[in-house]
DNA sequence: GCATGACCTCA
DNA sequence: GAGGTCATG
């Protein structure tokens, strides 16, 4: 019997959860909004995806975060880690369910209170004070570096739906298998080792990955010759700085990059990787203009833009960045229409009519933003 | 320090 | 031309 997607509605019993309101994170947000590429909306708002070599379906209702870990393939957890077998061994049910909710907590960052944030960058900066009404719970994850790094190199040149392709591509041809849910396999993101293997750059090139192959399989091969398999979690220990430059020397990992992977797996909140788009905000949004009137995103105008927020947001601009990032990508403006729609004078009738006087449930819809 | 073109593929 | 990097003037 194939095994299937988990659906909270029918099997709540083996759902466990954790406490979390939707201000503090929005799963559809977080999991899309190009961060991580992995994640797939497998039912109705719930979204399965893979953490710490398991594969987990998530969904929330309005205060609950609400999980399903499945079995790894082939009888006992964790079978492909000899390690993770023994611990499991060793220790008692509600242990390991407690080991899993730390696991969410921490992914998550859940400890960082998107909500006081909210309100101190609202207070600092009234453009981001209008768009965060609509985008709230918009957090980091804190993801495995090694995921984080390989997925950011694929990312140049490139667009979010056909990184999500590459990524899952990666996975299924060099990571190792998980699980299978209805007909979809999971696989663990590739170890470095798999990575650095010299037949890799043409197996990729074969998979669509163009001139990243090579960035890709030099970058793994030069992190294990030069530096050793724990280097990349270590420089979660590392000033930001310290730890861009190095990133850096990699293959593939230019400004934008190494911000990106700075910030979403090494712990530097403070990271504003400034591509593009978020150059178009700033000059849309904030009146930016570059010194001397650059055409091209120069090593200066990444300095310049993301001191610009760091000075306008503060210790976690990087959190900030990425709010606004999310409320411009096209497959959210609907939600920005919605805002429209409830302002109108015919709307607000129609709710005085009907006697609504709640619709936090609407589309995580603010009710105070139109009076109610 | 800054600009330009090449690099892959796809829309 | 794209959410970029690298090598070259």
């Amino acid at each position: 019997i194939m095994a299937k997607h988990a659906v909270l509605s029918s099997g709540a019993k083996l759902w466990r959860s954790l406490p979390c309101a939707k201000s503090e994170l929005r799963l559809e947000l977080v999991l899309a909004c190009g961060q991580t590429f992995r994640w797939r909306e497998t039912a109705d708002g719930h979204w399965t995806g893979v953490i710490g070599g398991r594969v987990w379906t998530l969904t929330q209702t309005e205060d609950t975060l609400w999980y399903y870990v499945y079995t790894n393939q082939g009888g006992a957890d964790g079978e492909n880690s000899s390690e993770d077998s023994l611990r499991a061994e060793s220790v008692t049910a509600s242990h390991h369910s407690e080991v899993e909710a730390e696991m969410l907590r921490d992914y998550f960052q859940l400890h960082v209170k998107l909500g006081d944030l909210y309100k101190e960058w609202g207070t600092a900066d009234s453009h981001f004070k209008k768009i965060s009404d609509i985008f709230t719970g918009v957090r980091m994850l804190r993801q495995d570096p090694t995921e984080c790094l390989f997925s950011f190199i694929c990312t140049s040149n490139n667009h979010i739906s056909r990184i999500q392709g590459m990524v899952e591509r990666l996975c299924q041809a060099l990571g190792s298998p998980l699980c299978q849910l209805d007909q979809t396999s999971y696989h663990d993101f590739p170890t470095l080792s798999a990575l650095a293997d010299s037949g890799v750059e043409e197996r990729l090139r074969d998979l669509g990955f163009g001139y990243r192959a090579r960035f890709l399989q030099q970058s793994a091969k030069q992190i294990l010759d030069t530096h050793g398999p724990q280097w990349l979690v270590g420089l979660r220990n590392v000033p930001y700085m310290e730890a861009r430059d190095s990133l850096r020397t990699l293959p593939g990992v230019g400004t934008k990059v190494a911000d990106c992977v700075c910030l979403m797996c090494l712990d530097k909140c403070e990271a504003v990787p400034v591509d593009t788009h978020v150059w178009q905000i700033a000059k849309r949004d904030y009146k930016y203009t570059s010194g001397n009137g650059q055409k091209t995103l120069t090593e200066k105008v990444h300095r310049d833009i993301g001191d610009f927020f760091k000075k306008l947001w503060g210790p976690y601009a990087g959190w900030a960045h990425s709010v606004l990032f999310c409320a411009d990508l096209k497959k959210f403006q609907h939600l920005k229409e919605m805002t429209k729609m409830f302002s109108t004078q015919m709307f607000k009738k129609f709710l005085k009519q009907t006697r609504i006087k709640s619709f936090s449930n609407v589309a995580n819809f603010n009710s105070a933003k139109i009076g109610l």
